[in-house]
DNA sequence: GGCTAACCGAGACGGTACGTCCTGTCTTGAG
DNA sequence: CTCAAGACAGGACGTACCGTCTCGGTTAGCC
């Protein structure tokens, strides 16, 4: 019963990726055209089509590669350090212009289009958000969090002011800059607790 | 010497802008074009390029018209306030179809037009975030807040925390969140002063 | 020496025939296609590519299977009624969907395929016209027909009326107007034998 | 009201119609696409369909614009040599390559395209085959030719010569033949007239 | 009865053209 | 001098087939 069919090339898959990210490098991501991907491959414009719906689904794919393994958590013994190094990690990654410019092209692309915005949610959110919940919740049975800590909200601060430069201010992220928002988060900006 | 010439028209000005806006409403931000709004506004797709020189121009002309008065920052002695209640107005605002749609598809627009970047900017910040530093530096001369706080790193945090939901991660904004960022990024994540 | 190897399928063959045939009555030559004929008749386009070089040559194939003995010439010792019958014969022939729709087909491909006007050609002409010369040539000896007739010019008259409905004026063929094709030839335009 | 609007170039109207020609001529009706047309005319693509629906509209227009003043019928008071010099001019036509190259594509074409169909029949019988049915009438009333003859289809068997030759036994065409034809089906088949 | 080559289905591949949509520019005529 | 109308060159879209090319899986026919 079963089908065959001739195997999908590896090659042809290999350079439309890397066809998409030299794009994306050289042009930027709006510029960026199926047909353009397939003619810098030197493949048609099918052999897109059949592995991939749009040219953001190519361009996840290229991107999400290799940046996985430079996103996880490290485990210190304390939160606040685990959360400097992993957001200057983060803010490092996004400065580099082979993932920062298609990441950016991709979020952009997300708030029309709900399959990619979903699709980048299970890669950001249900992915990391949950390492960055863990290390809060270690943090908290340590004593060295609030108990009644609002984990949703903090990440929510210290990876939203990491977004908001990168997509609002547009001013320069760092690892510098990440680390002094997790202190400065971590602080607080009340001068005394009783207030 | 010669005639007058006809002035250009308010009504279609007009017609164009509440065009676009309905357009935005009905279809996304996505699905707008030159020649919709045009046939929309039962207009000549050149009194559009006459007047703006991108469909982003026109929306952002119909979309800041209003929202000025709203975001204003009140003074009511007491830092935290101010900011709950300027910050519950934006993520207020945020939720309100006929205002967040055009605004997040202006902000995806912004990442690969650096024009429109500018002029978001200039809207979003410039005249903003003065208003919000000018919060913290009252709060700081009261003895309300850390004498050494990092005013910018504060606002990205709660600000973006914000954007970091209206963009990234698409979890509904309130006013009750709002709030609840403000209180927590006021007191910090640390379980006491020492650590 | 080697080895024997497994021969070409029947059943393949005749269900691409089929289909093909099936396609044509269904949607029209000019629809048909390689990859429909290959999904219809549950065969792979390989199949197809193998064995035929052309679309055009499978149609041929399916139609000119049962069409040879229709049509052959009778010998009733009068010309004039040979050419009644068989030409009556074709028009029939011609109207039948079965064949009519996929002849028509080829003929119109044929205007671009010189291999394909080749092989009509030999069917046609080869192998009909052979058959109305004779008739004629027979009508001559008889004292039938005028000595000094042009047969090839008498068969274009006669046939091209035919063809003619079919391929230019459209007009609806019949036995009825075949007989009165050959009558009318047969005759003759002028009043009187001295004009 | 009333649109005013651009009107459409003349210009552009003739390169399309040119190209058109020169491409058929030098690489066959078959071989023809609209991008092509459209590049070799230096003119886009939209610019052809909004003023011609397919392909074949434009050969259309292309051929027959010098075509109608070759094709009309003289008044010799001979209908035997009305219809020699008409027919022999048609056959004439139709080995010129820059005529009877796009004519048989469209001839082919028209086969599975039943507007096109129409938009020839009305070009070819309409038109010219009044005029056919005019000179057989007058030759009649001479008492030239038979009372009781049969016009359609003495047409059909005149044309239908030419035709066949044309479309079907690819034999040449000359103004020579032509006559012949004319001259054969004037006379008839038969021997003697009491057959 | 086991080998083995040819044939089969499936379907991916590099291509070409399709007809549509929108872009931003231009050219009219009416007001 | 501005407007609605709409034609223009251009570029990308996503689709349909083309004819070629691997793939396993399946049959014959010969040892």
């Amino acid at each position: 019963m079963g089908a065959a069919g001739r195997p999908k090339s590896d090659k042809a898959r290999r350079a439309v990726l890397a066809a998409a990210l030299e794009l994306v490098k050289d042009h930027g991501y709006a510029a960026l055209t199926i047909e353009g991907i397939a003619a810098r491959a030197g493949v048609a414009k099918t052999t897109i089509y059949r592995s991939w719906p749009s040219k953001a689904a190519v361009v996840m794919d290229a991107v999400f590669v290799e940046s996985d393994p430079r996103l996880s958590f490290p485990d210190t013994g304390s939160a606040r350090e685990d959360l400097r190094l992993q957001i200057s990690r983060v803010a490092t990654l996004f400065t580099e212009p082979g993932f920062g410019k298609p990441f950016v092209g991709l979020l952009a692309e997300s708030q029309h289009d709900p399959a990619l915005a979903d699709a980048l949610h299970q890669w950001l959110i249900t992915a990391r958000r949950a390492g960055a919940a863990e290390v809060l919740r270690r943090g908290v049975e340590r004593g060295e969090l609030r108990a009644d800590l609002d984990t949703d909200v903090a990440i929510d601060a210290l990876y939203g002011a990491i977004y908001y430069r990168l997509l609002v201010s547009h001013q320069p992220l760092s690892a510098q800059y990440a680390r002094t928002v997790v202190d400065e988060v971590f602080v607080g900006l009340r001068a005394r607790e009783d207030i």
